[in-house]
DNA sequence: GGGGAGAGATGCCGC
DNA sequence: GCGGCATTTCTCCCC
């Protein structure tokens, strides 16, 4: 246990990577309060002093603490804690570490940034490029054309000259697409002095609510997948479809 | 090499938690793509087979692959691969170990479920118990109350018998917020035939857009501290107050 | 299981 | 720094 604390001590100050197996229970107290009962669970500090209490299932972390805290491990009445605070955001974790299940230490060398294509900003690029896409006859006027009320992902002019405001979506596009679209017409039309301009929402897929107030707008809705979309599943699909 | 291998194999067919500290390359095909270049992090995966890569900074996992996945250590050119995929998300990650720092297996028990106090639906909850806080006379109808258009966070009725929706953020609101309220004033003028439905926002503070934009639709804002918030600041506070 | 909305959201980019 | 918005969002809850 000491040779435990000395190394998780000494790690701290060198910025290195610390990685807990504890069973332990953990208060939380900021934005919000939180307690989690006693459990085993991996705790992790970066070099940059985020901390990550992970519990065996789960994607996210159950508590968390952003980078910049500020971590302290202490003795108090023969227990151990891990007490963390974030001066910024006025944030508190305690950790009351029951068992030290193990402690893993390491230097971390990584400068490197994930590289990702196929987002919403590759799927307007993709239109905004060629908005025939969407409709014959469009052309593309700005991408991210700035209204006082939010941005137009993409704005074109339709064969007959009117502005069309184009919402993107890489999913099936909700209420929250409409209302969005809806707030862009409505500030171009004001902001222009123009009567018409035309809504379409580019998604994949809608929802039936959606569609309804889509409608209730006089807006349309255009199937489009986003690039990337299931990329390799695609090309196994291929393959498997030569033989 | 040979020792880690196994223990990794060993660990996966037992569902335990694997933790490895690894020089590598990720490559990632599903909703998007993503190519991570080489470097050195943590790589996780949980009993229920999350799939989590850690960068030595930032709150959020570079790469990551949901619960039930499957995946499968393999040596392939005298090189070592962790092969992930899940066959409900089609989702595939690769990643080339170039160099394996250490492996850490455990078991973990935790049925623990986080208990989490002072957000929004507490706010929604604290407004609808005594929704004087926003207005006197006014007295609560409903909690989620439904439309096709959404659910107004609480529902009352003020002192001139006027339906008045309210809908409540911990943080300063914006323009979502506003456009949110008026789906559903509009719905509930729609759905119950009525002329008159007040809208407010009830928020610590609101943004000058979304300000313009309330006053546009004739709504109004009332600054609402969340329940909780900052609790154990406050404490400490009022401790160092009574000094 | 889909839809709607919050999250202790986080992170990115633009003004 | 605030603001607006996407996220391989994730997660929860309600229909």
């Amino acid at each position: 246990m000491k040779a435990h604390i000395s190394r998780i001590k000494d790690a701290l100050t060198k910025a290195e990577m610390i990685i807990l197996g504890a069973d332990c229970t953990v208060n939380y107290s900021g934005r919000a309060e939180t307690f989690l009962p006693r459990g085993e669970r991996i705790i992790m500090i970066k070099p940059d002093k985020t901390l990550l209490v992970h519990q065996p299932e789960g994607n996210t972390p159950v508590n968390y603490m952003k980078g910049e805290s500020v971590h302290e491990l202490v003795e108090e009445g023969g227990k151990l804690y891990l007490k963390s605070q974030n001066q910024q955001m006025q944030e508190y974790i305690d950790i009351a570490i029951e068992n030290l299940h193990f402690v893993q230490t390491t230097k971390l060398t990584d400068g490197q940034k994930l590289q990702l294509t196929g987002d919403e900003r590759d799927m307007a690029d993709m239109i905004a490029a060629d908005p025939s896409i969407i409709e014959k006859g469009l052309a593309t006027v700005s991408r991210e054309e700035q209204t006082t009320y939010g941005f137009v992902d993409v704005l074109c002019k339709d064969k007959d000259g009117s502005l069309v405001a184009i919402e993107c979506k890489r999913y099936t596009a909700g209420l929250d697409a409409v209302t969005q679209l809806r707030r862009y017409v409505e500030k171009l039309k004001a902001s222009k002095g123009i009567v018409k301009v035309r809504g379409i929402i580019a998604a994949p897929s809608i929802t039936d609510n959606a569609k309804k107030m889509l409608a209730d707008w006089g807006f349309t809705f255009v199937a489009v997948e986003p690039p990337k979309y299931k990329e390799r599943l695609k090309k196994t699909q291929k393959r498997l479809g030569e033989f």
